[in-house]
RNA sequence: GUCCCCUUAGUGCAGCGGUCAGCACAUCAGAUUCUCAGUCUGAGAACAGGGGUUCGAGUCCCCUAGGGGAUGCCA
């Protein structure tokens, strides 16, 4: 056994809201930290000055706690909300921002020792080289003779042109070691330098991965297989260090069920769709003017009216272009009214407004390029913690399927709903949660012991979103229901036809019912249905189309508690009363 | 261009030299319930192609094809 703790650590960047990818790789980092009593860090990879945002980091930051993936060491999310860039644990600053001194120390390093250089390309030049290179050319940068590792020499030599620093890449094979891809060997002459110090004085990714994971001691890495290519490149940096390589493990990627990259571009895209068709649609003064202004109302956002307007403008203009800020672009789609159903679910929020369970989604999404090698799939947390381990990954890219994650979400709300009563309060917190993310403030305010009947009453949905759907009548002013047509019609419930009948003859059993509990109405209603000799199901859908205007509604009794009395008998009493 | 990885039903996985190739989702059929859903029972459905190695290959090796990743002053 060895001695090193366990660490695993999950690096996003606050450049968009947390991929359901990111998610993935996020809670196996958990899992295993978990499994071997170790710790799991969360780090902010904040070096894109171009383009980060606060918006998005705390999206991550809420998403990852929605999720339950709370870490031992990282930001501080209240501060954050709060716009501090504040952390916890004994080895931050956890923001990659914040740790630039540390950074320039080890590039100074190894500048000193003639392991790294300063370069002064531009990205065309750059760009130029990869161009034209020959079948038997170096591929994009090529070290110059006269190697510059004095900052002043290199500041007179670029001549104004920004400069940067780049690593002497070692001519040695790297060998890694990875846990799932297996022993690869990589050699030298596909490495070339690589920058580890951008212009404008950020550390590249590649580098201060290096220092960071090193800092604080990661004994494990574990990422998706993007990075594997990049491995060497770290490794190399470690042996120029003398640290200790941590053990790496890349995981499959994640494609939607196109077998494509899920990517917000799918998303901007619809929203983009929509956007031109609103805004085609005249007669309601749609004008890309209304447009941001409403989207200015609906987001705090630090634009003007005007840059917005010109932002937009450019967005319809050039198909390929991706609105950087997620929380605009979720704006857009509001107010030109993309259907839920028609936006792409590709970042954890979209599975949140959705209506899916997070336990279920957990679940799943530790599925993605993971099985544990037995036939079961459905885990709780507790028990993926359990059974995970990092020998049943497999190197193969992992397609997500929509309907077997809401497979699993009637599963795992299922068995909470016929669990024990800790379980089913479960449901209720992950119901309000819902509801507060829609912002269904009428049903969220019809109070837990109401809610709790609902979910009860209509056990076996999928999503929470179902839930709310089939409850939506129930709670409606009546004023603002409206009847099925087609529904009053199949039961024979227009004027003059039989089923008035027996729906009046319901109607003064339940308005004699003193005691309006499910069991009594039940009892009450059985009894009347003996005496006429019917049976329930010829009279249930007759009060449910009266009751709710639809064909579909919860079960009979609790919709009558759901309603109330009161409700029940206005509503019962009205359609009666109508021609 | 170069390097790396992958390929089992529609989809996701299991299989790690000898199985009637297993499971789940989806699909279809039947049963059950006051609607929707759920639940229960059953059915159809796969080893990318070609060479080897071996008594024996989905499993090991090679080639081809297809898919993916990397090769960025993105992470």
């Amino acid at each position: 056994m060895t001695a090193t703790t366990v660490r695993t650590r999950f690096a996003p960047s606050p450049t968009g809201s947390l991929h359901i990818g990111g998610a993935r790789t996020a809670f196996l980092c958990k899992l295993f930290a978990k499994k071997h009593g170790g710790d799991f860090i969360l780090r902010i990879e904040d070096t894109d000055q171009a383009r980060n945002s606060a918006e998005s980091l705390i999206g991550i930051l809420d998403d990852m706690k929605w999720l339950g993936l709370d870490f031992a060491e990282g930001p501080d999310i209240e501060a954050v909300r709060r716009g501090e860039l504040k952390d916890f644990g004994p080895y931050g600053p956890y923001f990659q921002s914040q740790r630039l001194e540390i950074y320039n120390s080890y590039i100074q390093k190894l500048l000193d020792a003639g392991r790294a250089y300063f370069a002064w390309e531009t990205p065309e030049e750059l760009a130029a080289l990869r161009q034209n290179a020959g079948p038997d050319d170096a591929y994009g940068h090529v070290r110059p003779k006269h190697l510059v590792t004095d900052a002043n020499e290199a500041k007179r030599l670029a001549n104004g042109k920004p400069v940067m620093v780049r690593f002497l890449v070692p001519d040695v094979q790297i060998h890694v070691d990875d846990l799932v891809m297996g022993p690869t060997d990589f050699p030298p002459e596909h490495l070339n330098d690589f920058v580890i110090r951008k212009s404008d004085g950020m550390p590249t990714y590649h580098f201060a991965v290096v220092v960071d994971d090193s800092l604080m001691r990661i004994s494990h890495v574990i990422r998706a297989q993007e990075h594997f290519s990049n491995t060497p490149k770290h490794v190399a940096l470690q042996m120029a260090f003398g640290l200790p390589s941590p053990q790496f493990a890349h995981l499959p990627l994640v494609f939607n069920s196109q077998g494509k990259k899920m990517s917000k571009r799918e998303k901007d895209k619809v929203v983009k769709r929509f956007a031109k068709k609103w805004l085609g649609e005249k007669e309601g003064g749609n004008s890309i003017g209304s447009l941001a202004d409403k989207v200015k109302s609906a987001v705090k956002i630090a634009d003007t009216a005007d840059a917005l307007v010109k932002q937009v403008e450019a967005w319809l203009k050039d198909p390929d272009l991706v609105l950087p800020q997620g929380t605009v672009r979720e704006a857009i789609a509001d107010v030109v009214g993309v259907p839920i159903a028609e936006r792409p679910e590709i970042d954890v929020s979209d599975f949140k407004k959705a209506g899916f369970y997070a336990e279920a989604i957990l679940n799943y999404i530790a599925l993605l390029g993971w099985s544990p090698g037995t036939g079961k799939e459905i885990f709780t947390p507790a028990e993926l913690v359990e059974a995970f381990n990092l020998e049943q990954v497999s190197k193969t890219n992992a397609r997500f399927d929509r309907k077997k994650l809401v497979s699993f979400n009637l599963t795992h709300c299922n068995d909470d709903m016929s669990g024990d009563a800790g379980r089913k309060e479960k449901q209720l917190v992950a119901f309000k949660q819902y509801l507060e993310s829609v912002g269904n403030a009428r049903l969220a305010g019809i109070g837990d012991a109401k809610l709790r009947i609902l979910l009860e009453a209509k056990k076996g949905w999928r999503l929470y979103s179902d839930v709310e759907k089939v409850a939506g009548p129930l709670f409606m002013p009546l004023s603002e229901l409206t009847y099925d047509e087609g529904a009053v019609a199949k039961e024979g419930l227009r004027k003059g036809e039989a089923g008035r009948e027996l729906l009046a003859g319901v109607t003064e059993v339940l308005r004699g019912q003193k005691d309006w509990e499910e069991p009594a109405l039940e009892a009450a209603v059985m009894a009347w249905c003996g005496e006429k000799g019917i049976e329930l199901k010829e009279i249930a859908p007759k009060v449910r189309v009266a009751l709710t205007g639809t064909t579909v509604s919860p079960a009979l009794w609790p919709s009558l508690v759901l309603v109330g009395r009161e409700g029940v008998m206005e509503r019962l009493d009205g359609f009666l009363a109508k021609g």
